[in-house]
DNA sequence: GGAGATGATTAGTC
DNA sequence: GACTAATCATCTCC
């Protein structure tokens, strides 16, 4: 059934009300001293003005004046407005002519009338209002009028009224409030006793939301069920989303961050539980992703593998190529490393969060790989453009088109992206042990790790244990100490990403990767039939062209990468077919480099140079991602650098550092809204950069703000602007945070747009997503 | 109205 | 603070 937000759900206007009711009763009084200290000033009279206004009615109306009028426009404009007020309430106490007013004056009495609860007083106020044309279809008006109805017990006026006229959605809430309030008071009536859940639910199938008050958008189960489905995908790609992520989706979802650690916790315990299996099969209905969710609880954990797994992903080539079979151990798919993908620089946590290509194509970590926005699960095939990958790889950043001088530019169906394991800056040596230096990456910048690094197989294959680090050398050879002559493995003066092989255990079939198993004395690549050329690493193609990943019990011909846990394991950053012209790009993840002392390395990759960058227009551009791409982009922060961060989008955090694009004719500063509200706009320093969302409706029309759409900025700026407001708001207190919130709601209506695209344009709160990072 | 599904809450653990 | 298990309250479907 669909049902629109419940009654549960939408009491706070009921409570906003109620709770600045409270306020307004002292604050009446205080405006009206501030009216008679205004007109005790000498201020000019009023001039007339068509609608009658109690002396109570004006003293509110002052109230809702010095609040809204003010930050619209301006305290010479309040001033003004008190002087009438006064001037009003004076000829009242006379016996002179009654209070006359205009539209805007009679909606905000209204609006204060209903802040205040005062619903006997607003309905006489609202009968003594003329029949006035001008106040025809003033949605303040008519909305008090529902309030008055609702209070009056007159439903069948109520439900005339709203239905009669299409209300902005700030007032939806309260509206479908009166609405579902109104038919149970009626059903319980009827009756006799009071109604109890289902019989609510009944009432509201019976009798759904008018959709003057209501978005046409269902909810079920009080989620809507975009909410709902935003939900499913991350937990299909991680089961424990980081405390940014589930900001992010709350922000995505407008549901509550306590909502969405509910909905994660009770899916997560649902899943668990065997019984509820059934449960799961028709969450999404789709049974091949559900049960990529439900069925793989170890797929989406982030605790280590274990066993093996008989799920058989096979890639099936298009054309000469031969299909790619790949079997895995545990969490060994095809995917990424569990720490994430390499994104223009920035590393994203590939377990956790989807990493968008191109606008809809995204790769995700350990549970799966979503190719243009397809899931492969363990039992799902994908086929793939052989020419498309061959020539589509990338490795740190750069192309294989690029590197091997392939003409293909359609990166579109399939990228590999180099996971290098960066996630901050690379300046810090960890351990005395011989550094890994990755002169392609960061010139100059050495990495170091200690420790022992030992990969156990599982199934008894081979074992490459580190006991002293894994060196890159300047000349970007890859070099194993003790290791001799075979030690040396790939990577050459063409920028090769790191081949970062520490916890890993290759043994490859065909001569391609071999690791001697018999490394307990230490690691040893042997390279007998890898052909190293100028260079790159050239693998001969497993029969047929192939990467096997895992192999149980391998020791067969056929090659295997054994990860122990994705947290430690050599994952080949993609599926890819391997032969002479293809170079292999090893990842390492994150949590590898960061807890083997590895230091990651982002602020290398987020250089200026962007050597290692995804340039676009063949790799990642940003301009071309979908903007969900820019709103991952936060989600890569907690493995990213707490310097800079351009990661995928360069530009975009460029532009929310320097706000250059949302300054200067772009935004037009409010000065008289700063004035009135400036608790929340504290400098003028802050305001360039941080547009107020407080503008007023009188403002607006005065003062036509002129906001334009900067591309760059685009959702990047929701979820940092959507902070900084909510920030400001929260500085106010509730009535303010109300009455903000309704002038955010009415700029957005005046400029045609919608609140979130309103934030983009207030405010980059950087610091709290560094603190992120 | 029954029963399952779902969101929220609580207590305990790490 | 985040997690789990158990539980409750409500929603939803039949």
């Amino acid at each position: 059934m669909s049902s629109s937000s419940p009654t549960g759900q939408i009491a706070s206007a009921a409570d906003i009300k109620q709770e600045n009711g409270m306020e307004s009763a002292s604050e009446g009084q205080e405006a009206h001293r501030e009216v008679a200290g205004g007109a005790a000033a000498g201020l000019s009279p009023p001039a007339p003005a068509p609608f009658p206004l109690e002396p109570g009615d004006a003293a509110a109306a002052s109230r809702v004046s010095r609040e809204e009028g003010a930050a619209a426009a301006g305290a010479a404009d309040q001033v003004q407005l008190h002087s009438e007020l006064l001037g009003r309430h004076q000829h009242t106490a006379s016996a002179q002519p009654p209070l006359a007013f205009s539209p805007d004056h009679v909606a905000c009495v209204c609006e204060a009338l209903q802040q205040g609860g005062n619903l006997d007083r607003l309905a006489r106020f609202l009968w003594s209002l003329p029949q006035s044309d001008l106040l025809r279809g003033n949605e303040s008006l008519l909305k008090a009028r529902a309030l008055v109805a609702f209070h009056q017990g007159i439903y069948p006026e109520l439900y005339s009224i709203l239905e009669s006229h299409s209300f902005e959605s700030a007032n939806h809430p309260l509206l479908q409030q009166l609405w579902y309030k109104a038919r149970y008071t009626e059903a319980e009536r009827a009756r006799g006793r009071p109604l109890g859940a289902v019989d609510k639910y009944r009432l509201r199938r019976k009798f759904p939301l008018p959709r003057t008050i209501w978005d046409g958008e269902e909810t079920v189960y009080c989620f809507k069920e975009k909410s709902r489905n935003a939900l499913k995908e991350l937990y299909k790609q991680n089961r424990y989303p980081s405390p940014a992520e589930k900001r992010h989706l709350a922000k995505i979802t407008g549901l509550s961050l306590t909502q969405v650690s509910n909905w994660f916790k009770n899916r997560r315990q649902r899943d668990r539980n065997p019984s509820e299996t059934q449960s799961k099969s028709e969450s999404d209905g789709n049974p091949s992703t559900e049960d990529e969710s439900s069925k793989g609880h170890e797929d989406l954990s982030p605790h280590p593998l274990s066993g093996t797994s008989d799920a058989v992903t096979n890639l099936s080539l298009s054309s000469h190529m031969e299909p790619v079979y790949m079997q895995q151990i545990g969490n060994a798919k095809i995917s990424l490393s569990s720490s994430g993908v390499l994104l223009n620089g920035s590393l994203v946590p590939a377990s956790t969060s989807p990493v968008f290509l191109n606008g809809n194509s995204f790769i995700q970590g350990h549970n799966g790989v979503i190719l243009n926005g397809l899931n492969v699960g363990n039992t799902q095939t994908v086929s793939l453009n052989p020419s498309k990958m061959s020539s589509n790889i990338v490795s740190n950043g750069i192309a294989m088109t690029d590197i091997l001088g392939s003409p293909s530019q359609d990166v579109k169906e399939f990228k590999v992206l180099q996971s290098s394991a960066v996630n901050s800056a690379a300046t810090t040596s960890y351990s005395p042990s011989a550094p890994v230096s990755f002169p392609g990456l960061i010139p100059c910048t050495e990495v170091k790790r200690e420790g022992i690094q030992t990969v156990a197989s599982q199934d008894g294959g081979s074992v490459v244990t580190f006991t002293t680090p894994v060196q890159i050398n300047q000349y970007g050879i890859v070099q194993i100490p003790n290791s001799g002559a075979n030690g040396q493995f790939l990577n050459g003066s063409i920028g090769f990403s790191p081949l970062q092989l520490p916890p890993v255990s290759v043994a490859a079939s065909q001569g391609n990767i071999s690791v001697n198993p018999s490394t307990s004395d230490g690691s040893t690549f042997t390279s007998e039939s890898t052909t190293v050329q100028h260079g790159k690493l050239f693998l001969s193609p497993l029969a047929p062209s192939a990467v096997v990943y895992t192999v149980p019990n391998s020791g067969q011909t056929v090659g295997a990468v054994k990860q122990e846990g994705l947290e430690r394991g050599l994952v080949f950053s993609q599926l890819m077919p391997v032969n002479h012209h293809t170079q292999v790009n090893a990842t390492l993840s994150s949590e590898d480099i960061s807890g083997s002392g590895l230091h990651p390395l982002a602020s290398s990759l987020v250089s200026p140079a962007h050597s290692f960058s995804l340039s676009p227009p063949t790799l990642l551009n940003p301009t071309e991602l979908n903007p969900d791409i820019a709103e991952s982009q936060p989600m890569s922060a907690p493995v990213a650098s707490k310097s800079t961060v351009t990661s995928v989008s360069n530009t975009n955090y460029a532009t929310l550092q320097n706000c250059s694009l949302i300054t200067g004719q772009d935004l037009l500063s409010v000065p008289m809204t700063q004035a009135a509200l400036g608790e929340i706009v504290p400098t003028a320093e802050e305001q360039v950069g941080h547009a107020s969302p407080a503008v007023h409706q009188d403002f607006v029309r005065e003062h036509r703000l002129v906001l334009q759409s900067v591309a760059n900025i685009k959702e990047n700026f929701l979820h940092n602007s959507e902070n900084k407001a909510t920030n400001n708001l929260m500085m106010l207190d509730s009535k303010s945070k109300y009455v903000l919130d309704g002038m955010v709601e009415t700029v957005c209506e005046e400029l045609g747009t919608d609140k979130k695209e309103l934030a983009k344009l207030q405010t980059v709160q950087l610091d709290e997503d560094m603190q992120d990072l």
